[in-house]
DNA sequence: CTACTTTACGGTATGCGTAAGCATT
DNA sequence: AATGCTTACGCATACCGTAAAGTAG
């Protein structure tokens, strides 16, 4: 068997064209390359190199050699990446969240049953957390429809009900509820890392003109010093973590209600099975 | 990198499950297995086995890594017999021929030429020789007619002539000459290898009874000491080398009466000049 | 004179085998 | 007891770097 050294320096000759320069750039000394290229033509009993007095070529033979020499030197590096990587994933739980308040929720809970595993956390519209979970991108994700193929187990782990917060001198103040067709047309400040919630909006409340925030700090601020209507849910006021001055109010679009599902392939359930113990109907409210 | 050492040994314990089997296998000591399995370990980053205090298996990453290892070391040993076979193919001339006689003429002719060089030749019916000349194959071929495609460079290298040999005492000693089908249903000894003109004899004289010898020795006995027919040729004929007390009669056929044609690829003509100029078409005779 | 290869020489580190220790079956 | 892994130790050798020699441009 030929080793990787002397097909890696053998390539690096055809790539510099004098052994100097590939000596250089490998981090060697010359006359090491030239023992390496005498070993690597005796070990495969075959002439590489046109030799003369101060110089040294390929042959046609070497030419060809250096050529399969890159496909061992890349699989030998793909075998190092691939181990690697699989090792990395067996130590990586990847998730999909399709609603902050899940994530914020169940996050320490995730953590502490797994402890040790580095939790790698998407949060976007579930439409493909199904395809994701089947792919192996994820591991687990918290979907706010069930799923309906029996390749999947899933459990209940909470609700949420969304409100809009407004102030006092915003005239839906004083509704003591309002459906999402009224906010239509409003200005309205939005965090831009919602999940499936940003599609909600765009489809019921097309003509809604929404400020969105990248930031929490920057949308926090802006909530608290203008008079904009911001979304909150029965999570926050639950906590009381709510903005001072500010009503709430209720939406009773059925859209504005949802549930969610801790999910994992039906393949992996034993797997998880100790997170889903943690998880019941009332985990996330 | 990844040294392939350290994959084959890897490879090994996971095809013989102990050290000291792999060991065995490897022709190397088991602490020296012990030793590298950590040092694969170390260079990787990663875990690959469950120890405990006398056994050693592969977790689930080793596993993985063992079955990359294998396309590694599949690689390195494809680089090895590729550039062999390469080189070997630059010193090697391959060459086809359609019949006996142009062997024996040309084959002096190409040691001469290409003195160094190894021969290897064929010889077999020419049909297929043109797609041999095209996918390299062969470098050479002798066909008994003109190819008629300019991708292909020809000379005429002389022609041939056939006759039958029999007993004064046959019925057919005492023709001037005489036709393919008045040789129909007889019995007639014949070498077997002699290219094309096997199927020459098997299209024009399908009732004949031929007597095939794989060896020339058995073929020259039987023929010194039976009154079968068999072919001989002018190139036989003129040299004398004739069956004692044998009648050569003339075949008056067209198909007794062939030309051979030295054939390569017009791409390679300049490669092969110093043959062609060799060779001309009193060359076999 | 410069750039390059090759050979020679001496040092070092890498890997090996033996031996010994220890745990499991 | 037998089997198998690991650790420790001393050794062989394989590889390396420096130095020196030689050659072509």
């Amino acid at each position: 068997m030929i080793e990787i050294r002397l097909l890696e320096q053998l390539a690096a000759f055809a790539k510099y064209k004098t052994l100097s320069a590939a000596a250089e750039k490998l981090h060697t000394s010359q006359p090491a390359l030239t023992r390496s290229m005498k070993k690597l033509e005796d070990e495969l009993g075959v002439s590489l190199f046109i030799r003369s007095k101060n110089h040294l070529a390929l042959n046609e033979t070497g030419l060809r050699a250096a050529e399969y020499a890159q496909h061992v030197l890349v699989a030998d590096q793909d075998f190092e990446a691939k181990v690697k990587a699989y090792d990395r994933s067996l130590r990586t739980l990847s998730m999909g969240f399709c609603a902050p308040v899940p994530q914020i929720v169940l996050t320490p809970i995730v953590n502490s049953v797994f402890e040790g595993m580095t939790l790698s956390m998407d949060m976007m519209d579930d439409s493909s957390f199904l395809d994701r979970l089947r792919d192996g991108t994820y591991q687990l994700a918290v979907l706010h429809e069930k799923p309906d193929s029996d390749m999947f187990y899933y459990k209940k782990c909470g609700h949420e009900d969304l409100f809009i917060s407004v102030h006092p001198g915003n005239p839906l103040a004083f509704y003591p509820e309002i459906h999402l067709r009224d906010l239509d047309g409003m200005s309205i400040l939005l965090l831009s890392r919602i999940g499936f919630w940003a599609n909600m909006h765009r489809e019921k409340t097309p003509h809604a003109h929404y400020l969105l925030q990248i930031e929490q700090d920057s949308f926090s601020e802006l909530a608290a010093n203008s008079s904009y209507p911001v979304f909150s849910s029965s999570y926050y006021i639950r906590r009381g973590e709510t903005i001072p001055g500010r009503v709430n109010i209720p939406i009773v679009d059925p859209e504005c209600h949802t549930e969610f599902y801790l999910t994992c392939l039906d393949a992996d359930r034993k797997k998880y099975a100790a997170l889903f113990r943690q998880v019941n109907e009332r985990t996330v409210l």
